[in-house]
DNA sequence: GCATACCTTCCAGGCCGCAGGAAGGTCAAG
DNA sequence: CTTGACCTTCCTGCGGCCTGGAAGGTATGC
């Protein structure tokens, strides 16, 4: 068995089909060969590909970036220097990001703790919450620290 | 005066006009009286639940959180132990997210440090880059903590 | 012959919090 | 009268990563 189709692919590398063909829309993927009856075929080579692009998200590349280390290899140039920037970069991003956090944290605390002592009988405007206050008297904004908190990330968990 | 337009509200409140629609809309704000014009009219009133709303998203808080805070305390129900339970569930959000994003950080580092010894004339699979390896053979997956991270958060820097 | 599992395409939606723009109505000052 | 600041509604777009469904074609086994 040397080529398969996208079910298989989708399940030895543990994608949806759907992401798949995602993947070759925004040029993750190449387009791949087509049977006569007009079904993707993948060389097994491809299930390679596909787990560097998992491992690599995993690294915390977007796709976009990953996008770009593919094709730069795909010519044949070393992408070492490459994708050592793009680490370095998230190493950054990922600091800046944590200590964004724990000052989100710090300020959270500071509030529940001082909400534990308030009395609730107090605690009628219809329009405000004693609870949560103006951010200036305690510290630096959250908001950035707080984006995409709610973004719930999916599972992916699509067991075979 | 009493009351005022929706550009006075915004810049009391440092909140765009746009915003303020879109709060009205999302039921964050109630919607308002209008003058004879159509104009929306706001009673002084707006300015402090505008600000809670403002204070209550840098603690954290979604606009749907938020609302649910207001509606409730608009039925003139208490909502401390409410508050209290949303405040404490971002503080645990946070916490895992840091913990997470630690991780992320722990692994990538050590993909870093690793791929500084690699000879780049020996990286050559044109499906990968031996930078980037399985996860499995380094640590957890960073896949949750790392959902996000390309959401540039904007500034909102809305100088007034 | 039929079920079923698989494949194809294309279009829509969802998260979150708005921003931008079109196309117009309104109001006060000069 | 005109200018400019303000207001109205409605619709689109963004970023990142897909997921879901409709409406069909195909392959395999019983």
């Amino acid at each position: 068995m040397r080529c398969m189709n996208i079910g298989e692919l989708g399940r030895l590398t543990g994608t949806s089909t759907k992401a798949i063909r995602y993947y070759e829309e925004i040029g993750v993927l190449r387009e791949p060969e087509r049977s006569a009856n007009g079904y993707r075929t993948y060389e097994l080579e491809t299930v390679d590909r596909l787990r560097f692009v998992k491992d690599a998200q995993l690294t915390g590349l977007s796709l976009a970036e990953i996008t770009t280390i593919l094709d730069q290899r795909g010519k044949g140039e070393s992408t070492c220097e490459h994708v050592m920037s793009l680490l370095d970069h998230h190493l950054h991003e990922l600091d800046s990001r944590i200590k964004a956090l724990k000052n989100t944290r710090t300020r959270l605390v500071t509030i529940v703790e001082r909400a534990r002592q308030l009395d609730p009988s107090e605690c009628l405007d219809p329009n405000r919450c004693q609870t949560i206050v103006p951010q200036d008297s305690i510290g630096e904004p959250a908001h950035t620290a707080m984006a995409g908190v709610h973004k719930t990330p999916k599972e992916h968990a699509h067991a075979h």
